[in-house]
DNA sequence: CGGGGTTCTGCAATCGTTTACATCGCGAGA
DNA sequence: TCTCGCGATGTAAACGATTGCAGAACCCCG
């Protein structure tokens, strides 16, 4: 008989759907729609009945099916180099509590460090997928032609700033720190430097590199009292960088590495060598993370506020996606701080002053 | 006229739909949709007529609403202790590896060590926003009164073992780990001990706390010659072990700590204080993340293989999200490493061997 | 008692696909 | 020639919600 029946209560297989709450409640599924969405629109005893029929059923809407209708997904991509570096880790942290306390998802895409996959998340995108994307790697992904830009969707960029980008973005302040730094190593006394950069093309370490020479020039210091050392941001770059400097002679008496892991691979390497920081040489790493606050010695290093770069920047994108602002090219600039351990120490030969 | 038309190519305001290719192509939807999903029972002609207004519209199939008609989303949660811990993201690039090349995306659910926040990731599951859930928190979340379980959704556990839980689970061997730990340090001459704990309600301390006793035992050494910190997992719980380790008389000559930061920072406050390791104390942690080999000196640990961790039991939930299997209270048992490095040393007074 | 305005509710279209079922055309076997 | 079978395609009903529109019920007032 009763072709389709249904139980009233829920499906023998699944979930109850809105259908059954309808049934139960005697009323129809747009009025249970309406006491739950916008539950001043319907007459209170109706809304009573609605919601115990929710409760019995033990109904709740099916997101997928809210999404379609409303064309919205309430997900945001985010796009990051490595989701294993602690940096970013925390970046994601901040990311994540902003968004989530707006009601957003949050979907990861991990490079992990492999470009390659960068396709797969632009076709996430244009799969309607995502409502907004974040982008931390330093780059507009692209797949097979087009590119995410094309996509339609609302674009907030952090850490490593796009030149040129059409959309908001939030960096920090990575050539003044690099200037302070610096400024530092001068004043302690300190003569001849080496630098440990990340990957050339990498913005950060282009800005990094930038303010650290511009502020070694204000202090006087010759462009040939700086070495460089190639390095990609990892523990190994900065033990790689430390045995290149130990061949040399005379050696310089401060390293400043693009990053903290760098500096950390430094110093152990050093160590192990036999010579000591600060006493030999003062090394000064960038991002703060909480292991430098345990390295031996502590690490002189500029703090990030990394929870604070993934809070503005979800923020951003949530006024972006909600049509609160249009997308406009915009520089949001966070402050950081030189935050001076025990690794830095005046130059050898040197007066502690 | 044309009531309700559509551009042949795309809609003006927004992307090709469906329809577009079909009409473009002059085929049915149904036939556009089976030209894509099952190549083979389309005609070749037809499906070079679609695939080639494919290109032209530039069409991507919406996921949301594949995902509505299949029942299906493509999404997993997963639910972790805490994002920012180099620990979890080493196990989270696994699984993310493992899900993505079997075409799901990953949702992230960051319990950032607050408890609170695992009702809202239970409301995800039940509003079917994901195909199956992961777990690394220890426990199975629920929200007013409903468990995650009841969502008939394939749930896989790994990392923090869950007792009684009716899904399959993969953990390492903690138990076993620790009691190597005891041996090696009693073999070393070690008579007097220390064991730096986690969260006393936490598995993983569980088994490590009564490893470790056990293997203490077996070498005979007295319950009162071991005295335990609580911890919490943190550097900073290391240095305040390192504190009251310090006000000790007489000391133990071996810490064994239930993870790598608390390892480190005790290695890190004990230096502090003046004292040597391994000459005047060994240490030992757990879990094997990278700084422990650019800690001073190097931090003799026990290595768990977070990438593998991380990719079976991906591979576990896939299997249960397709069907291949059905879900049974199973154990998988990843093997650990004892790596030995400097950290570790014959006990003070003992003669090297 | 009728008219006009609220307030609440229901009907049915809609979102963009997939897919069960019906249909069509065609060649082959009877 | 008729029928059967089969491959290729189209039609339309799902999937599970939201929402524009219109109708019903009610209230207040003249």
């Amino acid at each position: 008989m009763t072709p389709k029946r249904r139980s009233a209560v829920a499906r023998p297989g699944g979930r109850a759907g809105i259908a059954d709450v309808a049934r139960l409640a005697g009323v129809s599924t747009a009025t249970v729609s309406r006491a739950l969405a916008t539950p001043e629109i319907v007459s209170a005893a109706t809304r009573a009945k609605v919601l115990e029929a929710v409760r019995a059923t033990g109904y709740t809407p099916h997101v997928v099916a809210q999404n379609l209708r409303g064309r919205r997904s309430m997900m945001v991509l985010v796009v990051v180099p490595d989701i294993a570096n602690p940096f970013f880790s925390e970046v994601l942290h901040g990311i994540d509590d902003t968004l989530a306390s707006a009601g957003y998802g949050l979907l990861i895409g991990n490079l992990a460090n492999s470009a390659a996959k960068e396709g797969r998340y632009v076709d996430v995108v244009f799969a309607g997928q995502v409502d907004g994307v974040l982008l931390l790697n330093g780059g507009i992904p692209a797949s097979n032609g087009r590119s995410l830009l094309s996509a339609g969707v609302p674009i907030v960029a952090a850490c490593e700033v796009i030149a040129k980008a059409p959309f908001p973005q939030v960096e920090i302040q990575n050539r003044e720190a690099s200037v302070a730094v610096a400024a530092l190593l001068a004043q302690l006394g300190h003569r001849r430097f080496a630098y440990i950069a990340g990957p050339r093309q990498n913005v950060l370490e282009k800005e990094r590199m930038a303010g650290f020479r511009k502020g070694l020039a204000s202090a006087g210091v010759a462009r040939d009292d700086l070495v460089l050392f190639d390095g990609d941001f990892t523990f190994r770059a900065g033990a790689d960088a430390a045995r290149r400097f130990m061949a040399m002679q005379p050696r310089p008496t401060a390293v400043y590495a693009a990053n903290d892991e760098m500096a950390i691979g430094f110093l152990k390497a050093i160590h192990a060598a036999g010579m000591q920081v600060p006493r030999d040489v003062s090394v000064v790493g960038f991002d703060g993370i909480d292991y430098a606050d345990y390295a031996e010695p502590t690490l002189t290093t500029v703090r990030q506020p990394r929870h604070a770069i993934g809070t503005t920047a979800a923020g951003l994108l949530i006024d972006l996606m909600t049509g609160k602002t249009r997308s406009k090219p915009t520089l949001s600039r966070l402050e950081i701080s030189l935050v001076v351990r025990n690794s830095t120490g005046p130059a050898p030969g040197t007066a502690a002053r």
